[in-house]
DNA sequence: AGGCGCCTAAATGCATGCCATTTCGCCAAT
DNA sequence: ATTGGCGAAATGGCATGCATTTAGGCGCCT
């Protein structure tokens, strides 16, 4: 004899759905603000202006405050005190920290997908891999740049692991201008390539060892990337994006 | 509408202290809702009632929603749609997968701390490993959780790495309702103290590899501690601390 | 008698307004 | 001329009120 009453047949019950879509105007912005770190519109360093986003979204400034709350909570804006909020920003030793966070994470995404990899995800991720593939062909850096976050999310879905693929967002939108102007590096972008494809070997004859430790590997190239690029940091259109202090 | 003109080139020669005390009181809720969930008083699953917690700290329900936002922007909260949010609840491959995201951050982190350890930070985790020791010897599970949660603090100040740091404490948090049961376990209490004392070893001789090795074995055997904690929860008081499935 | 639908109460989502604090420009004093 | 302090403007922080949606109960129709 169940106390509750059933259903009723015009109303989904959500409840018992596990994930519900977020449709308030605070999840929109908090959205549209991450894809425009993600996609370098907004920099680290930058203020993040109440009345400005409120104006810019058209909302009232109650959800650009639950939204920056979000950001902040994830680490993504960082709190001045009573002076508001800004992007985060990385000193060089905390990027480079970021980074073995993230290779560790990435590794770790690898290794389980090799082994729980679905037959559906091994096509997508090899699509995944054929589309940097062709970015690089054509030299097209922004479409490579699109590309290789389509693979490295193709790996951390095939981990099917839910807090794994959680953190792993977490940090690719926090590190991602800074994945962004390596990616422009001369040379880099080709070199990922066999990178990647050892990566995928390894993941789809299921060899979860040998698939974080490529993966690995594969990251920690990036981290000796920002060497070179630190060079290129004062005198080109990076400058700032790197906070004083080291 | 006002033009702001300064979009650009922000200069900040102010104080980078970084570390600024966030004394807002969404703030002073959001911590306090942390304390909760990591001493049990909040348990996964529970309802959060937006009027019930102003109610509670004796503030309006602004701050509340936005230490209600930092919490679900955490992973701490999930949102039930417009039926507002509950403490985040993990089915058993959750917590198998989180905890295998946290034994590889706790294995970097011993792993970095073993080449970054400061002098004093030696003294404080030999103390906090003393403390696990006397809290064992005692019988006190209380205190062993106390120190043990001292002992890994420890080791992710050592690391230096405020990422990892960021990360480590947002995961234990999210996993400390699930690892506090398994610290009642019989026989679990006296089992870590060995592991803890290779994985301090290791790290005060400045064995990077060994470190990390050792730490993520550690934490391995907490997944195992998962099996056997199992069989009780159906019929304890533990019951409902697991999601019905997913 | 049982199921379906409306209705009401309550909780969330959002907007607005006021207050506290910080900032920056201006004036005066040394 | 420089510096210190004062004040106005701006900005973030919080409270409150209203709109919207949902859950649950009661009545009506079949």
């Amino acid at each position: 004899m169940s106390q509750r009453t059933a259903q009723r047949g015009r109303r989904l019950d959500l409840s018992e759905a596990g994930i519900v879509e977020d449709t308030s105007l605070a999840g929109d912005v908090a959205r549209r603000l991450e894809e425009d770190i993600l996609q370098g519109t907004i920099r680290p360093g930058q203020r993040l202006d109440e009345r400005e986003l409120s104006e810019r979204y058209g909302v009232s400034r109650t959800p650009v405050r639950e939204a920056l709350q979000r950001l902040s909570a994830s680490g993504l804006a960082s709190a001045r005190g009573r002076q508001g909020l800004q992007v985060a920003q990385f000193s060089v030793a905390d990027l480079l920290d970021a980074l073995s966070v993230v290779a560790s994470l990435e590794a770790l995404a690898a290794s389980q997908a090799a082994r729980r990899i679905t037959q559906e995800q091994r096509a997508v991720l090899e699509a995944a891999h054929a589309a940097c593939g062709a970015a690089i062909a054509e030299g097209d850096y922004d479409a490579f740049y699109t590309a290789n976050i389509g693979f490295h999310d193709a790996i951390a879905s095939a981990s099917h692991n839910r807090v794994l693929q959680d953190e792993l967002r977490r940090l690719s939108v926090k590190t991602a201008p800074y994945r962004r102007a390596i990616t422009f590096q001369p040379g880099r972008m080709p070199q990922s390539q066999p990178e990647h494809a050892a990566v995928l070997a390894a993941i789809l004859r299921n060899d979860a060892a040998a698939a974080g430790e490529r993966m690995a590997h594969h990251v920690s190239l990036l981290s000796e990337g920002i060497a070179d690029f630190l060079h290129f940091v004062r005198s080109s259109e990076h400058a700032g994006l790197f906070k004083d202090e080291a």
